[in-house]
DNA sequence: CGTCGCTTTGATTTACCTCAACCTTGGTGG
DNA sequence: CCACCAAGGTTGAGGTAAATCAAAGCGACG
């Protein structure tokens, strides 16, 4: 729904749609000429297996990307926004199916033309390539959350990179959650119900608090940031920077 | 990076290095001139944080990729062989700790000339975007597993991608884990404990026969497929194709 | 106003973790 | 050559976080 981008997630490929200036050739400018296609909610841009034709940038809306095993378990393996692109990791098969949450607009590039495109420019590349490791990044972080983090942490982790994502600097940003609570507990590896208590848990620590089912101001960014069992943890504000190892800390 | 991707399907590109053709241009033939740099089991080649300023190639050995928690929860991201590339994600800091698991053999390349020549070189670019869309499948794969598979799925999974990608046709692959009971399940996101158990029930089994602690042969591939939970499944020995899209399918 | 999909809440079960003891293996030195 | 030791690995008993099973609450929409 908002309109803002950037927040490096798995598939996601960063880049600010909005504002781009024009002159400079940006990733995202090169969909520029094409028409904008529109998905309803719940209705899929394509399988996984199908034949990776082409490359896509959201316009608007948001979508979930994700794998199911044989006998039905399902893994989002990340969530699209404005200005991420989609389908870029070739392989001449998609590797996961993305379908659309909200009521979501892309635009489409020929899958060889976009890689065209991309030799030819020398400006181009270094984006892409960039792209893609903000991805592997995001794709780690969320390998470590999946791996060692408890559902608390999962939960708020998750939050906070919403917060983060669309809620600016601000103190206490208001965040929208377009997803369900069954997306929720697919991309973290929970159930609905330990989604479900945990939210509960954190609005009742005065942490966050709804203010509808999809909707949400977090009051306690710093607190939410150290339950997310980052290591940042100041009180405050978390400076976004990755922090590293500290391997002893009070607080 | 490239660190996890030659564990999945092996892609071609990049792979083994021992059977490069000499002639055309490889990204591990660009390391070819460079010195051989050997490091002792448990050293670290760079940390989490470090400024990323080399490229490295694996000649020989075995090493671990890891993260850790400020409490000391570590999570190991993936393991890297010969012919595997290191430290190819940018960013201007590595975002893991890559450490020698055996004596280790690797060859280095400055970061800012490998980036030069990747730019330059029109066959070198697709290999490495091939590359890091392994990688990227891999880590899908990974987290597909640590979302939604259970300690026994997690572990079959673990033998299976080591069977098939060093003990290559064979029905009865005999394959070397060099790393500890630790890293495994730190890599599975499971405890020691629950690791021992799960391989001595496999034994059990008749699946696995182990013939030390660091060897073993697969006894029943498909089995093992079986219970990796990869929707493979046939009894037989499987086809190392990526099965795809079950949503609706008899089997 | 009733129905349907999503969410919350509660009671119970269970897979995996934790704690603790013991066993194996490989290296070292007497 | 064997006794000893330390590190890594296995096995067992018990605890617990999260899953599962079950029932009700809440909106939205016809």
């Amino acid at each position: 729904m908002l309109s803002q981008a950037t927040m490096s997630q798995p598939h996601g490929a960063v880049r600010r749609f909005a504002t781009v200036p024009s002159q400079p050739v940006s990733l995202n400018s090169l969909f520029g000429g094409q028409p904008v296609e529109t998905f309803e909610p719940g209705t899929a841009v394509f399988w996984e297996g199908d034949e990776a034709r082409h490359v896509f940038e959201v316009v608007e809306g948001a979508l979930r990307i994700f794998r199911i095993l044989s006998d039905g378990r399902r893994v989002i393996t990340g969530f699209l926004y404005p200005g991420d692109l989609l389908g870029v990791s070739l392989k001449d098969q998609y590797l996961y199916t993305a379908e659309a949450i909200t009521r979501t607009k892309l635009r489409r590039y020929e899958h060889g033309r976009f890689q065209e495109e991309i030799n030819r420019s020398p400006e181009l590349r270094p984006q892409l390539f960039a792209c893609l490791c903000d991805e592997m990044a995001a794709a780690q972080d969320q390998m470590v959350l999946l791996a060692r983090k408890s559902a608390e942490e999962r939960v708020a982790s998750f939050l906070l990179l919403i917060a983060r994502r669309l809620g600016g600097d601000e103190r206490q940003p208001v965040i929208e959650i377009p997803m369900t609570r069954l997306d929720m507990a697919d991309y973290l590896g929970l159930t609905i119900e330990t989604v479900s208590r945990t939210m509960t848990r954190l609005t009742n620590c005065g942490v966050i608090a709804p203010s509808s089912r999809h909707a949400m101001v977090v009051r306690k960014l710093g607190k939410l940031a150290m339950l997310a069992g980052e290591a940042d943890a100041g009180d405050k504000d978390a400076l976004g920077g990755r922090s590293i190892q500290q391997a002893v800390w009070p607080n």
